[in-house]
DNA sequence: CGGTCGTGAAGAAACGGTTCTGCCGAGCCG
DNA sequence: CGGCTCGGCAGAACCGTTTCTTCACGACCG
């Protein structure tokens, strides 16, 4: 009795197995070859003549074979795994100023990935080691890296590639990709000049991230130039009732400015609506521009004009050059003079291991999508503008 | 010669091996102990005493141990990784309309996952077999199905289990989560009415989805019991261009409804634009009511009512499921036919792993945000609402 | 005083693939 | 005719954990 029920129990022989899932044992055995000749045949390696190679594939496919993940992974070290790291602000990943760049990020991103054969794992910053060791990855995208994350040191130094979308402060990464938004900043203020605008005001964030930071300055240095008292708000970004508050305070000062830019998503409604309880008028009183990804802002009363980071092509050549950057190089010390076979010409070969130095890192550019909120009807004094005589 | 290279060439002695990452056999070599101890004392199990667990500990952070994933997945069967299955339209993951709904119930997701240990990748369901069968899933989340998934199918009967957002239709799933899309639209018919609509027309879309084809039946079954003719159009919602279109199409009927429920994010802006080319006043001329997660609708010109259907708790309760499926039942082997759970119920029931019978399903409230566009400022006709004597 | 129990820890077998090495036979060239 | 190459395939090591089993040893109890 206790013989039977041990072995209908624990191993009812080769049933059991057979029962759980097809292995690639199983699979040589149904086709009469070596697990050896299974391996090369569906990997499409080694020398077998095309009979054999279909003979085993077809064999695999009746049995339903599906190789292990894990069993592949631990042997080849690659688990076409990458990280898609973002910050996190209290418990939740990613930030609602952030939403809908997001999102369109990682959707192209996501895509991108899928399209040369990797699977994205979303992993917030915060998390802590047990998850974050529990996953194999090949690379990681950092979006928007802090300064010093100890994180992004970590897995750099352990040999896993990283790309980062915004300039890296301090942390060293394999590449990063990022907008220009200093030249983005300079050519709204100028657009703003030119639809008549005497005094732009600016309505920021308080944190320290590089975009903040970056078009803040660019702002100022322009303000410098051109002899503009600067006037602007700031406002910690990711509290989303705080943007309308400086809003407001914007258009209360006593030098209330004549065109404003919104650096986040929300702060176009809430300008829009701040310049409806001061009774100003959009364009006419007011100019108004703000980066944004929605496309609430064509219907808006008026349509406001907005600043697109086109975040699927940043998405897209974050993971491009993550990817070229996992393919390109053997982790850790293989270093690839030669391209040992062809077929992997499908995208251009544009990417390079660098050496040493700082690295390579790849301005993108912006969209300025003109609307109403930007532009005079009738140009009231056609101030001159400070600096651009050749267009109109 | 053969064997002077034989030696020399595969094993430079421990000096290469220590130069890649630490192992376990290096921590267990450091501490002087053996490899199950470090295992053991890392992991919490064994009978060890707390000395030399601290001490292992100790030298495995020092060492800069970190265990591989690959080689504890492969062992232990439990990679800790949950696939999060979206439907594509096109070559990318998730449409437009769903954008803000999947953000926030991806953003909830993960955040749940991760409290429990859990990483979450992201999967589209066209993805080839390539991808799909090289990522360990413990499980997985899939949104919206389409009713016969072979995907769905697949996973589901090689053991992983499978947890949808949104009541499945004739895939097999371990359980599913939904919201309650009867109960919804005609809570919303009622509130129109009460606020005056004597005409409610539909604006919805041509997919089969779940979602789309209960919301229409639930109007068209309201619309037979008060003795409403039905008054609704339909467009592919994937389409953004289509939503406006069939908004227009929908106040240009000569029986134009005066109030319209629309059962996608744009349709509030969209029907909002059409009432104005037709010099309808919202709220007065027409009623205005549509399902989205946006606060746009927060912001229009009037606000606009909208339907939520609570993303983030679908996201925690779905994740919530399939993790206590994953580690309430050990893969393959236990079945439990006992009671054996039939249809849905109201709200997270304890998890049961169904033997057979239909998969346990939880349906969940959605939330009615009330705003201008769907309440009359002084009562016009005050027809008597259809049904509902009791409230206001 | 001998057996049993409990404690602490080591040894070794999996897990399921990939891949290095080697064997065997057949052609080919000298 | 013999060595050499090359195609076709099998054997076995290996990837780095977890975990099952075993073992030593001191204490305690009968």
């Amino acid at each position: 009795m206790t013989a039977a029920a041990n072995q209908s129990g624990r191993r009812p022989t080769t049933t059991s197995r057979r029962l759980e899932r097809a292995g690639i044992r199983d699979v040589a055995a149904a086709a009469g070859v070596s697990i050896t000749t299974v391996s090369d045949a569906l990997n499409g390696k080694g020398r077998l003549p095309d009979e054999t190679r279909s003979r085993v594939r077809e064999v695999a496919e009746r049995l339903g074979y599906r190789p292990s993940a894990a069993a592949r992974t631990l042997r080849t070290g690659r688990s076409g795994l990458i990280g898609l790291t973002v910050t996190t602000y209290g418990e939740e990943p990613f930030t609602f100023t952030e939403f809908a760049y997001f999102a369109e990020m990682a959707r192209a991103a996501t895509s991108a990935a899928l399209g040369r054969g990797y699977a994205l794992v979303v992993l917030p910053a915060s998390s802590r080691h047990d998850v974050w060791s529990n996953v194999a990855l090949d690379g990681t995208v950092v979006i928007d890296p802090a300064d010093q994350d100890p994180l992004v040191s970590e897995l750099y130094r352990s040999g896993v590639p990283v790309v980062s979308d915004g300039k890296p402060g301090n942390c060293p990464v394999t590449a990063w990709v990022d907008n220009d938004h200093e030249a983005a900043v300079l050519g709204i203020l100028e657009h703003l000049s030119e639809a008549g605008a005497r005094r732009i005001g600016l309505l920021t964030g308080t944190s320290t991230d590089t975009y903040t930071r970056l078009s803040t300055e660019a702002y100022l240095g322009w303000c410098t130039r051109v002899g503009q008292e600067p006037v602007y708000e700031a406002y910690p970004a990711h509290d989303p009732a705080a943007g309308a508050v400086a809003a407001d305070r914007l258009l209360a000062r006593p030098d209330r400015p004549d065109a404003v830019y919104g650096l986040f998503d929300p702060n176009g409604t809430d300008l829009l609506a701040a310049a409806r309880r001061y009774g100003l008028r959009v364009p006419d009183d007011l100019l108004l521009v703000c980066c944004s990804e929605s496309d609430v802002y064509a219907g808006t009363e008026p349509p406001i004009t907005t600043l697109s980071l086109k975040p699927r092509r940043i998405g897209t050549t974050v993971v491009n050059l993550l990817i070229d950057a996992i393919e390109g190089v053997d982790s850790g010390a293989g270093l690839t003079p030669d391209t040992p076979t062809a077929g992997a010409r499908l995208f251009p070969p544009r990417y390079r291991t660098a050496g040493t130095g700082p690295p390579p890192g790849t301005l993108m550019p912006t969209e300025l999508i003109v609307r109403a909120s930007s532009q005079r009807r009738s140009p009231r004094t056609t101030v001159s503008p400070p600096r651009a005589p050749g267009e109109v």
